[in-house]
DNA sequence: CTCCTTCAATACGCTTGCGTATGGTCGCCA
DNA sequence: TGGCGACCATACGCAAGCGTATTGAAGGAG
């Protein structure tokens, strides 16, 4: 240990923030259960000591890590694009971003790897009712009744889901699938009635 | 060791099946981490020492759980449909049949949410295959080059598993969709081109 | 009746992880 | 320079579960 005079601990206090980023790239990987104090402590290179002293226990970790999730969540997907006016455009670009959004992707489905944990219960409710709603509205608004609407916004939900628990549970089968843009553009044109401007 | 005991003992002998099916269940409502002896045990009125005179461990019992599902699996899906050999109608049923089978949906999601676990990897990996080659497979039997295949057959999972991943973390939502056979229907109808006109 | 096999209960030790209690170190400030 | 507050280590008690070892009951074969 030569020239180690001043640790670089007092620069990174170890801030809660750490502990919150550990945690979710813990649930990102391998479901909340994982976040485990002393095991992550451990990783940190610290002690159950410093850890009790930032968190009341370990529900409040939880707790935070799917905030700050939740945050960027509906900052990300929702707002970003309810601005477009064309509801046609508009779900053709949700569509397109929430499919390229790999990371937000690979985290909801950890997330519904966790689906029993109450804690988590809430947040997938909030998330799933947010974004179904958000497209029922959509597709409403491309003049269809609210049963068809309903119908074709959970099946582009669902697919969804389902494209990103597969990337977890079987990685190379959807690596087969070189073009993912053509596998989203499938999905929209199956329920987006006339994507060109050639029917009004 | 063959010796076949005919005897039946009165009192119910608590064989391995009890055991498995009852952690069958637990698996389908709650992940195989909640496949604990002793809690286990307790539910069927016993103790340990039942448990490990009929299993070694409890990884034993998770396996025989999980291979009995297998059986029932690619004895159901696959080989009930790969009789049929108009491809069309063939793609067709298997979507409606799979999407009906509610119970085996359930279940496949609840292995989705134990996804993590070593153990139950190479029977969702072996399931994901099965069933994806099989739906390439008939894709393919319609003409369509491997690569569209591959993606059509991708989207299809993904609606299944998505739907009943869906039907666990947002029961209500999915309940909304009164017609369920409206929804499989849009989905064959986007996937399987040019319908034969004879039946709807 | 006795013994042997089958099945199950009890008791024990071990590990992991949670939460608490207490003490130590370092910097800053009066 | 003494002390206070922020941050962390150490040590402890506790509960849940796994697996083992030992004992026990109960029925059939000889």
């Amino acid at each position: 240990m030569p020239t180690v005079r001043k640790k670089i601990r007092q620069v990174a206090p170890m801030s809660r923030e750490v502990w919150v980023k550990a945690a979710m790239n813990l649930i990102a990987q391998e479901g909340v259960q994982a976040v485990a104090v002393e095991p992550l402590a451990q990783a940190l290179g610290v002690t159950k000591g410093s850890f009790y002293w930032h968190f009341q226990n370990r529900d409040e970790l939880i707790h935070a890590a799917l905030e700050a999730w939740e945050q960027d969540q509906s900052a990300d997907v929702v707002e970003r694009y309810g601005g477009i006016v064309d509801p046609r455009r508009r779900l053709r670009v949700l569509l397109f971003a929430a499919f390229e959004d790999v990371e937000n992707g690979k985290f909801f489905a950890a997330l519904a790897v966790s689906s029993e944990d109450p804690r988590v219960q809430p947040f997938l409710r909030r998330a799933t009712d947010r974004r179904l709603a958000f497209g029922i509205e959509s597709f409403q608004a491309l003049g269809l009744s609210k049963a068809e609407a309903r119908e074709r916004a959970l099946l582009a939900y669902a697919a969804y889901a389902g494209y990103f628990q597969l990337l977890r549970t079987a990685p190379e089968a959807v690596g087969a699938v070189t073009d993912l843009s053509g596998y989203v553009r499938r999905l929209a044109e199956a329920l987006v009635p006339a994507t060109s401007p050639r029917r009004t």
